[in-house]
DNA sequence: AATGAATGAGCATTCATTCAT
DNA sequence: TATGAATGAATGCTCATTCAT
């Protein structure tokens, strides 16, 4: 028995998109109640499938937040890397970097929840992810900022790697007050504050 | 028979001598194992206790996590308002309160990892972290900038809550990072470089 | 459009020989990690064939262990029936017999664990085995020693029912430990020394 | 604080009840449903105590059948080694030892069929028992056989170990086929059928 | 206050069976 | 006939909490 390529293009996209509901529902619920308080029935349930057909699309609990993480964090890195390779100046790239950064997380609530909230919620997560897409996002900023004090843009009495994760830890904390904050406001803007300050400091001249 | 003042003293002072034990202990249990996987029993054993016992100064595994949290806050304020009050300038008070942060934490890495891990592995827990101890951390902060910005030492054409959200995000970034490297460093002077882009941005001027 | 007979011939050939190929995979399979650790997919896999075409030839996964224990019993029964109706005296049926129980399942390992080790893993399965094809193979030993003890080759002071259940429990055990065993020595020769026992027994005359 | 002797005594004395209650409620539960089709739940509801406390006094479902045939095989050979101690010829020292099988497993009907049954169910657990208390209670017929050869009571063309095997297969099954008669008898007479045939064979004289 | 044995609710995962294709 | 994706019931074990002593 043969099948025609189209459908196996559509056994494919069949396969794609129930892991793909699959994930969207492990996102809403995780963000709901916490990954150690979700039950796989939950998230089966949310994607309107039976509790065992998860398990035909990934081995464990743990597996789906893994996933979740890692597909994110492609996601993002590549268009990153995408957009920031138009651009000609250090510090126009890390605006890029900046805003993308929030308009991103800003674009998608639960995702953002599950990002700022389970992937901290354990140290076995957070170094698995540290040494993962993490370290690789961590490490554009830093070189572009190596690239910014090169150039002359930026001041040298700094290392870069420093400098970089003073930047990511000011956006990362406007996404978890974005997240807790019981009023609802666009996060992308505060891309802008935070460059302000990144840029050019508090302090009077 | 009645007890004299001297005996309830003593009684009132076990009393703290074990509760004491068992938040000390269970600071070290989740900090190393995490919240979720740590045991009750864990906690007990690790304070040389019968796990029944935990249950005379705690209501819940849930409270134990809360009283540290709330403690060690407290503390923090305390002592942070105890030492800034004795600070002319805003500038300089911000300076002292960063050193703080990092220097607190950076004395007992345990104590950080609960706070950087465990604090974040629950909206819930966020969400009543945020509406307390933090609120009021970061309020102080928020208050320290509003005042340079009276004085003119700080520019304002940034709201303070927002300054005051992306220094305590660089910080706190610096914890993160702290808590997972493998390499053993001092986190303290880390303040001063924090300040320094905090102070003065990146830009090359 | 019809079907010729041989077409229903080929037919019926090809659905004997998927069930014979689904028999002998079960066999293996049950042999190799016992009734209740096997799964039907294993069992189709090693047949070649999908999880679901099971279900075509066999209503259940219970039915398959009834299958195979029937089939055999089936088989061994009519061959024994076959071999001894050609046997004048009780004592030399007895030992064709016996010959022939060490002899099939010396042959088969695989059949001769799902029959030693599945058979008598539920007494569901051991009771309605012995109503079935073990009753009758116990009752063709039982017949024989009558019939040696009426025409004067046996003792008459035992129950030829007792006697049968000696030597088919003798032999059983001589399958048992053939099985077990990690040493591989041919398991019909041990026919010879049961029957020295059966027949003589064990004093010194 | 010090507790009596008589109350430490006591404690013993509560531990071994329950693990003992444990034990004979699973005896009874898996010689009623299997081993497979028992669930830990119902050998604790059936022992009247939680779910939980099973795991008080036994690692797992699996620990608790071997401790069943532990404790049994250890009970049974040291009865055996004492009863057999006090008897003077090979020939009655087996008659003892069949007699005592038979008596026991008689006695102890649910213990029989999980004996019989359950311990067979798995290549693993016959495995394991084999290299166990079995070999040990097969060993002692061994060696009296062969202590009853050099006495001159028993005929020297046959090898103890087979002669041994042949005893224990035919007594093994008179206890299967009791376990599973719908008629109720007593076993225990039954060793005398098996040692006129095991002693003296069935041929006439 | 302190103990630690007992409780029992809770859940990830497996797998025999079904059924649309 | 054959497929294999989907189903969902079933269960061993853990652990926060209680309570008799």
């Amino acid at each position: 028995m043969q099948r025609s390529d189209s459908s196996i293009g559509q056994a494919r996209a069949v396969i794609a998109d129930k892991r793909e509901a699959i994930l969207r529902a492990a996102i809403k619920v995780f963000a709901q109640k916490g990954y150690f308080n979700s039950k796989v029935a939950d998230i089966a349930k949310k994607a309107g499938i039976a509790d065992g057909t998860v398990y035909l699309y990934f081995k464990s609990k743990d597996e789906i937040l893994h996933s979740i993480f890692d597909r994110a964090m492609e996601e993002f890195i590549a268009e990153g890397k995408r957009e920031i390779a138009e651009i000609e100046t250090a510090d126009k790239r890390l605006e890029r970097i900046a805003q993308l950064h929030l308009e991103k997380l800003g674009a998608d609530r639960d995702l953002a929840v599950v990002f700022q909230v389970e992937l901290r919620g354990s140290t076995k997560f957070m170094e698995e992810f540290s040494g993962g897409g993490f370290a690789e996002y961590l490490d554009i900023i830093r070189h572009t900022i190596s690239e910014g004090q090169k150039s002359g843009v930026f001041r040298t009495d700094l290392k870069p790697i420093t400098a970089a994760k003073i930047l990511y830890g000011a956006l990362d904390e406007m996404v978890t007050n974005w997240i807790l904050s019981k009023r609802a406001y666009p996060l992308a803007p505060m891309a802008d504050e935070v460059l302000k300050v990144f840029f050019g400091g508090v302090t009077q001249q």
